[in-house]
Formats: C-alpha cells, sequence, structure tokens
DNA sequence: GCTTAGGATTTG
C-alpha cells in the first residue's frame, strides 16, 4: 500500500477537490472504513473508504464548468472475505456521486477497474437503493472537502510459453515460444470461489492452501491420483483428487503449507462434504507457502495466466495460514537430525539406484550433512548399479542407502542419478523387527520378490490361510473385508495386485513363507539360496561388525499412507539451494575412491579431459574458426589476460534462461540496446487499442478502401477497418508486395499479413499516416514481425519509390520510413565444466551460428524454436549425470566490461562454433 | 474407454 506511483505531479495531492495520482500514502491519518459498515451515523470528518471502481458513469455537464458523475466501487475481494463473518447482508458495493471538476477529473484519470480511495466525503441515503440493490446510502463528494486518490494499477501479466496459449488470439504466433511476458487486459478473466461457497455440481477455480498431501501415485485405473485436501480464510477444508496420466501435471506439491491454484475442477458431493476433481482444461498452478520469499509459480502447464492479483492472493493466503494452527506434518530433517523410529521428510540428491528386486530398490542419497547413526552397510555389485558407483571417501562417508518398496520403487526406477528428490516418510528403522523372525535376515529380499510368484501361483496358499495363524490382526480385518481372491490374476507386470490389497499381501507374506510355503513343500529354503540369491544383485543386509540392532536402514514402505511417496523437486526449488551449497563445497576431485561393489566403474565426471579422449566419444560441437590454437584448460582461461581467443574442450554442465524462450532479445545494431519481444496479449492490447479510434487517413499517395465492421453489441461497438494502397505500387501492378492498414485488431493483421506480403499498420496523426510507437511490430510479413528501434530511427512515413521490377525487402521499407531495424539476438549462460573446473560463458553474437538456425525464423516458427530446444537437450539432458553430457569442442573469446560500479569485469563468449549432432 | 480415489504409517 506505500507504493503509489507518481503519475501526474501537476496536480497538488493535497488539494481537496481534486483527483490525485501520486500520493504517497492517501488517507493514512483516516480511519479506513470497510464499505458494509458504512451508515447514516458514520463520522465522515476522520474516515476513509477503499474500493475498486466496478462501474463509472459518464460525465454530465451541468453548465458553466459544473458537472456530475456518479460511479460504483466495491470492496475488494480480500477485505471482503475478511470481513464476512462480521458483516451482516449489507452490500459491499456503494455508489459514489462525484461533483464540480473532481467528476471531471475523476473521467479523466480513472478507469474501470482501478482502486481508489476516498476521503471527506459525506453519506447520503441512496434513492436507487431499492433498485440496484447496492449499498442503502451513497458517498458525495463535492469539491470543498473531497479527496479521491488513484492507487496505481499494476498491469497484470500472462506468462507465455507455448503456441497454445497465443491459440487464442489465432492465426499462430510467431513469438510464441520466445515471448516475454508482458501486460493483457486489466480485468482478469478468472474468479475464485471460496471454499465455503462450493455448491455440488459446479466447475469452479479455487485457490487454497496444502493442509494435506499424497504424491501421485498409480491408481487401478489409467492415472496417477494426487490426493489433497486444501483450506482458505474461510476454514473450510476441502478434499481433492486429481488424476492425471502424467506424472509432470500433477499439482507440485512439496510441503504442507503449500499454495495451490486450481483452474476448472468440479465439486462433487461425498460423504457429506463437497469434494473437489480436476476436469476438463484442468490446469494447477502451486506457490511455496512459507511468507516473505518471492511468488514463483510452480507449473507444467504450457500457458497460464498470473497477475498481480494472484500475487496478491498468495501472499494474502501465506499471511492467513502463518496464524493457523495446521496439523503438524512428518518432520522435514537433514540426515545428520534423523532420529531412529521416527518417520522424517528428506530433500536429498540421487547418487545412484540399483534393483533389488520386482518390489523393491534400492538409492544412494545424500543431501550434504552426515548422519550420526551407525547404519546399515549392502552389498552391491558394480553391474547392478545405475549411475556413477565411485565417489570420493569423503563424499561417500555422507551418502546414505533408501530401500524403497512397491509403488515407490516404481517411480524410482525412472529417476536418474543426480535428480533431486524429494521422499516423504521415510522410516528411520533398525533393521530387525519386533517379534519372531523366521528367516535369517539376508533372504528377506529374496523371499519379497517370491512371494509374488507364489502368490499368483498357488492360489490355494491364501484361501489357506486362518485368522488364528495370522501375526498381525489389522491385516487380518483386510483379509475378511475383502477376501484375497479378487487378487489373483488381475494386474499385469510386477504389481499384480491392487494397491488396495497391498496390505493384506505385505501383512500376509511372511506368514505365508513362513509358516506355509515351506511346509507345503512349495518352497525350499535351500533351494531359494540356491537359486535365487545368485541372481538377486543387492543383498540385504551385509552386517560387518557391530550390532545390527542398533544399525539403522531407511525404508519408504509402500502405500501411500500419511503422504508417503517419493516426488523429483526441480532444479530451481529453494529448498535445493542450500543442498547444492553444501555439496558443492565437498570436494570431489581426491583419488581416494570408495569403490561400491566389486568392480569399479570408471569415473568419468570427475577426470581431467585430457586423461578421457577415447571414453569421451565425438564431441558435439566444432570450431569454425581458423585459428590455429592449442587446446587449453578452463583454469587457464580464467588465468589469461582478457582480450584473446581459446580453443578449449568441456561439457556443457547447465545453462539459462529456463524457460529458453526468454533467451530470444531484440537488439539494435546502431545503439546496441537490447530488449525483450513483447507477447502477443500484449500486442492484441495495444492493437486493440489503437483500432477505436484510427482516425483518417488522406495522404494523397495512397488508395483508400474502408469497411465497416458490425458489433457484438454496445460492448463492442462496430469499428472501421481500412486499407491503403500505394498508388505508385497499383501503376506497376504490384498493389499487394506492400499495404497499410487502420483500425486493425492484431487478429486482423495477422490475416492480412497471410494475405499480403508486406504489411504495415498506421494510424492517423492530423489526416497523414503515421506509424504506430514502436513497442509493437511497426512490418509485418508473413508471421515474421519487424521491429525499429525507439532511440534510433526518425520515423516519417512516406512513399516508397522502386525501381521497375525490383523486389521490396523490409531493409528497403525501414529505411524509406527513417526505421532503425532492430535484429533478433540470443543470449545465454552457459556453465561449461571440465573435471573439476567450471567456467561460465555466454552465447550472444554467434547464437545463429551455433545452432544453424535463423534467429528470424525461431522468432516466428516452432519448428525453429524446437531446433534450439532439441540442441540444449543434447547438449544437457536434462535429469542426466554431467557424465552423460557430451563433450564440446569451443572456442571462446574474452573480453572485459565496465560494471554498473565501474569496475572492470572479465566476459567469456562462445565464438565461431557450431553444434554438429543435434537429435531427430 | 472416461474410471481411477475419497488420508489415517510396515511388518521389507
Amino acid at each position: 500500500d506505500n507504493n503509489y506511483c507518481c503519475v501526474n505531479t501537476e496536480r497538488c495531492p493535497t488539494m481537496p477537490g481534486h483527483v490525485v495520482l501520486d500520493q504517497a500514502s492517501p488517507g493514512s491519518h483516516l480511519t479506513r472504513i470497510l464499505i458494509s459498515m458504512i451508515n447514516a451515523a458514520t463520522d465522515c470528518s476522520q474516515a476513509s473508504v477503499r474500493g475498486k471502481v466496478i462501474q463509472k458513469g459518464p460525465l454530465v455537464s451541468l453548465g458553466d464548468e459544473d458537472f456530475v458523475l456518479k460511479a460504483v466501487i466495491e470492496e475488494e475481494a480480500s477485505a471482503q472475505s475478511s470481513s464476512a463473518r462480521s458483516s451482516s447482508s449489507i452490500s459491499a458495493s456503494i455508489n459514489v456521486i462525484l461533483f464540480g471538476p473532481l467528476a471531471r477529473d475523476f473521467s479523466e484519470a480513472v478507469n474501470q477497474g482501478e482502486v481508489v480511495v476516498v476521503t471527506g466525503f459525506t453519506v447520503g441515503k441512496s434513492p436507487t437503493a431499492h433498485k440496484d440493490r447496492l449499498h442503502p446510502c451513497n458517498l458525495l463528494l463535492s469539491a470543498e472537502d473531497a479527496c479521491l486518490y488513484v492507487l496505481p494499477s499494476q498491469p497484470p501479466r500472462v506468462v507465455s510459453r507455448s503456441p497454445v496459449a497465443s491459440k487464442r488470439t489465432s492465426p499462430p504466433s510467431p513469438s510464441s515460444e520466445v515471448s516475454k511476458p508482458a501486460k493483457v487486459s486489466k480485468v482478469s478473466k478468472y474468479t475464485y470461489v471460496p471454499l465455503n461457497e462450493l455448491k455440488p455440481g459446479a466447475v469452479v477455480n479455487v485457490y487454497g492452501v496444502v493442509v494435506f498431501f499424497k504424491q501421485p501415485y498409480k491408481t487401478r485405473g489409467t492415472d496417477y491420483c494426487s490426493s489433497l485436501k486444501i483450506t482458505d480464510q474461510s476454514n473450510q477444508k476441502v478434499g481433492c483428487n486429481i488424476f492425471c496420466e502424467r506424472l509432470e501435471d500433477h499439482p507440485k506439491v512439496f510441503q504442507l503449507g503449500d499454495i495451490i491454484r486450481m483452474h476448472r475442477v468440479k465439486t462433487q458431493a461425498f460423504g457429506g462434504s463437497i469434494s473437489l476433481l480436476n476436469t476438463f482444461g484442468f490446469s494447477v498452478v502451486t506457490f511455496d507457502g512459507r511468507p516473505k520469499g518471492p511468488v514463483v509459480p510452480r507449473t507444467s502447464s504450457k500457458s497460464f495466466q498470473f497477475e498481480s492479483k494472484d500475487e496478491r492472493i498468495v501472499e494474502e493466503l501465506r499471511t492467513w495460514a502463518a496464524d493457523q494452527d495446521f496439523l503438524p506434518t512428518t518432520p522435514r530433517v537433514h540426515l545428520s537430525g534423523v532420529q531412529p523410529q521416527s518417520y522424517f521428510d528428506l530433500t536429498c540428491q540421487l547418487l545412484w539406484k540399483a534393483p533389488v528386486d520386482n518390489s523393491c530398490l534400492l538409492l544412494k542419497v545424500w543431501d550434504g550433512t552426515r548422519c550420526p547413526h551407525p547404519l546399515q552397510k549392502f552389498t552391491v555389485e558394480a553391474s547392478a548399479i545405475e549411475g556413477p558407483s565411485s565417489l570420493s571417501r569423503e563424499r561417500s562417508d555422507l551418502a546414505v542407502v533408501i530401500l524403497v518398496f512397491d509403488n515407490h520403487a516404481d517411480i524410482g526406477r525412472h529417476l536418474k542419478a543426480w535428480t533431486h528428490v524429494l521422499a516423504s516418510g521415510l522410516d528411520p528403522c533398525s533393521g530387525l523387527r519386533p517379534g519372531p523372525m523366521f528367516w535369517p535376515q539376508t533372504w528377506t529380499h529374496v523371499l519379497a520378490s517370491a512371494r509374488t510368484h507364489v502368490l499368483a501361483s498357488a492360489r490355494t496358499l491364501c484361501s489357506g490361510l486362518r485368522p488364528d495363524s495370522m501375526f498381525w490382526p489389522q491385516a487380518w480385518t483386510h483379509v475378511l473385508a475383502s477376501g484375497l481372491d479378487p487378487c489373483f490374476g488381475l494386474r499385469p507386470g510386477p504389481m499384480f495386485w491392487p494397491q488396495a490389497w497391498t496390505h493384506v499381501l505385505a501383512s500376509a507374506r511372511t506368514h505365508v513363507l513362513a509358516t506355509v510355503l515351506v511346509s507345503q513343500g512349495l518352497l525350499d529354503p535351500e533351494d531359494l539360496e540356491g537359486k535365487v540369491l545368485r541372481k538377486c544383485p543387492t543383498s540385504v543386509p551385509c552386517s560387518s561388525g557391530g550390532s545390527v540392532q542398533n544399525q539403522l536402514a531407511f525404508h519408504l514402505h509402500g502405500g501411500t499412507s500419511f503422504g508417503r511417496g517419493l516426488r523429483v523437486l526441480p532444479d530451481d526449488s529453494p529448498d535445493i539451494q542450500e543442498l547444492r551449497r553444501v555439496v558443492e563445497s565437498i570436494p570431489e576431485d581426491d583419488n581416494d575412491f570408495d569403490v561400491e561393489g566389486d568392480s569399479a566403474i570408471m569415473e568419468t565426471w570427475g577426470t581431467p579431459p585430457e586423461t578421457m579422449d577415447d571414453a569421451r566419444g565425438p564431441c558435439a560441437t566444432e570450431r569454425r574458426c581458423s585459428h590455429a590454437l592449442q587446446q587449453v584448460t578452463l583454469e587457464e582461461v580464467k588465468q589469461s589476460a582478457p582480450d584473446q581467443r581459446f580453443h578449449v574442450t568441456a561439457q556443457l554442465k547447465s545453462y539459462q534462461p529456463r524457460p529458453l524462450y526468454q533467451a530470444l532479445k531484440l537488439h539494435c545494431p546502431k545503439c546496441r540496446a537490447i530488449q525483450e519481444i513483447p507477447d502477443d496479449d500484449f500486442l492484441s492490447e495495444a492493437f486493440s487499442e489503437a483500432s477505436k479510434a484510427p482516425g483518417c487517413v488522406t495522404d494523397p499517395w495512397l488508395l483508400t478502401e474502408s469497411i465497416l465492421l458490425p458489433g457484438d453489441g454496445p460492448q463492442s461497438p462496430g469499428r472501421s477497418l481500412s486499407i491503403h494502397l500505394s498508388k505508385e505500387l497499383c501503376k506497376n501492378g504490384r498493389s499487394k508486395d506492400l499495404i497499410y492498414v487502420t483500425g486493425a485488431t492484431l487478429e486482423d493483421v495477422c490475416q492480412l499479413a497471410a494475405a499480403y506480403q508486406y504489411m504495415l499498420p498506421v494510424m492517423s496523426s492530423g489526416g497523414s499516416a503515421s506509424l504506430m510507437d514502436f513497442s509493437v511490430p511497426f512490418l509485418f510479413r508473413g508471421t515474421k514481425r519487424y521491429y525499429g528501434c525507439k532511440q534510433c530511427s526518425q520515423v516519417s512515413v512516406k512513399e516508397l519509390k522502386i525501381d521497375g521490377s525490383e523486389e521490396i525487402n523490409e531493409e528497403m521499407i525501414a529505411e524509406a520510413m527513417g526505421v532503425q531495424l532492430l535484429q533478433y539476438g540470443l543470449l545465454m549462460k552457459l556453465q561449461l565444466q571440465q573435471g573439476p573446473d567450471t567456467l561460465e560463458v555466454l552465447l550472444w553474437r554467434d547464437a545463429e551460428t551455433f545452432f544453424q538456425v535463423s534467429l528470424e525464423d525461431v522468432a516466428a516458427n516452432q519448428e525453429a524454436q524446437n531446433k534450439i530446444r532439441g540442441t540444449m537437450d543434447f547438449l544437457c539432458p536434462p535429469g542426466g549425470s554431467i557424465a552423460d553430457h557430451p563433450w564440446l569442442d569451443l572456442c571462446l573469446t574474452t573480453y572485459t566490461v565496465q560494471e554498473d560500479d565501474g569496475l572492470k569485469r572479465v566476459c567469456y563468449q562462445v565464438c565461431q562454433t557450431s553444434t554438429i549432432t543435434t537429435p531427430a
């Protein structure tokens, strides 16, 4: 509330009777009154009222500089809901009547949707209350004492990443994949229903704080299911079940208290209350729920709206949630803080994994801290390890094993080394369980894998179970409830029983194996040891000294109770930053390797390139320069004086920006300024605004044809679209080479651009054609768009002179109009790695050479954008270990730039280098 | 084709 923008400095901020646009903190010395609390007895002298303008009437002249204007302001949603419980049914919308110059100023300066603060008003009885059902009172603002302040309206933003996002403004957007967030219409198209106002059988949008969640788990149907419970300021808790086939489409909820926004969820009556279900067009965005910290949307949606309004709602939910007493979750702890026998959540990085059997997977992870408890040891054959198996001694000492079972093993099998993982509901158990154990510990896993086969093939075993022979009473209830028979033959694959029955089988299996299998001669333990153990590359545990009872093992049990699960965390997650810092501070390049298993896999990612030529494979880039230079190391580059060239071989560890479309820029070859590319929503609004008052273009060298387009009603009256042809071009039979249009929307422009060669949107300036401002393209050709430099252009729209059959191009048009053309540029920051060394370099000047693509094409078509994406995924595979990244032959230049603080900094840029191999 | 799940620790 303290950031009021300075729009109009000519007006005195404290003078009554004016619309003020630049007051720092309006009405702060006064008491703010909620609209619903206003009554005839309200003391107006010390009061201020704040509300959003939802209606703005016309300025009515009473003659001789006297005016009157009626508007309706409404309490903003946040204030409304916080007052909802205490207030009566009095309307939160009130008529405001402005008189005199205040009315005139308001008419000019204030738009519908903006938020205003009024002071110095008087309260009257609203004569229209029975008719408009608004507040029974009205606010009267006359020139003598009244003051009205306008809060700056922050332009909403739309984040647009793919063509899908711009479909609404068809035809296809040239800059879709690569456009920058920009403003669109000021009124959001989404409204959010408070959770206590949900009615069954509706499709709604909601916001909420997550008070319970399960990571997505495989259902018996086709999809994964995320189960959530959310709440909001109404304190209503609402269950949600989100079904999506793809894991990445699920809500990215990582912690209780996260904030979630869902669009298009279906309300459904269930168990006496409302629950939510995703429905067609569902989209979800989540936010970290901790107060402070930036509001960063987490989503895999290709397009989503995100405006200042959303930011405000998130902040409000955060603030509200901070004071609530939500039930505690499993604690999120570091390995250094693990308490035996107490379930915990762990944020960690996967180093490698090894399959144990169909239903168990061993994950080797770390989080940069040391677990103080003695841990069970595991023996793993090197051949079973997926990922870099040898670590420096220091790193290895910090790494721990997690055994993940059943449904989690299915998720875990898809994880790549170096992925950051949230493991929820880990059980830091001792390897030995209380109660009788029938089998030596080393066999348990073998038996676990054997059980499926046995149970699947030997139906009689299970039907032979008797209640008095069960060890765990809770399992028996399940047996009674569901019986075992339906288990068989229903599910293909390693998990052939439905999730709901895991309980029965999991608890029954030890019993089955212990008391039935052997007694019936179906399984011989000797036989098992001889046949199955050999096939099992991971044996559990291998105790070496110490008491097994005191050794901890981390188990992620099957099932999803209490939110147990595995989830990949995005690389920009704030919870990873600390882990990353700690992990990077630990040396990885000492030679004291701790080799897991019998045969070590050579560690490629920490090895200097000179010794690894053969293992590296062909380079993915080649130098196109003609320098005769020796290869040097990154370290040598860093130590050298600037303004030189170097040849290096390195891997691409990471790059920015993500998302990639942000890399594409516009830049001026003359003044070298770089600017962002506006997105279609911004352009759409700019053109739509300009189309409302196109004016008349009467240049004598133009032929004008106007069409009157009918409107859809009072909201959108008809408009006039004019096409102007150059007489000169017409004379030469080339009228279609370049046309000028006025009154066109972006949609019109795109349609016309498809039919003509070049198209110049113009507007009337005193009857002559003039260009629109340079925030929009000044010229269109098909899906290509050309922008001009605000600094370097001297615009005047003139007739294009051409000689005979000369082909028109954008340079000629720009030159004729005095426009300095902007060029497309691609700016990326690459982090190179060479053994233990890293170096940050830029890709800018020779980006086209690097990707072998025209940036003009990248701006205009998806295929070229895909080429860049494909190349980057090849050079830096998502989720892969650095060992899997191809090596790059690079030519680097070094140079210095002057920073804002006057200091000089050395920069590095990739030049004259092309990628060789890109995936199909 | 249009369900799946609808919180409530495993028994490794």
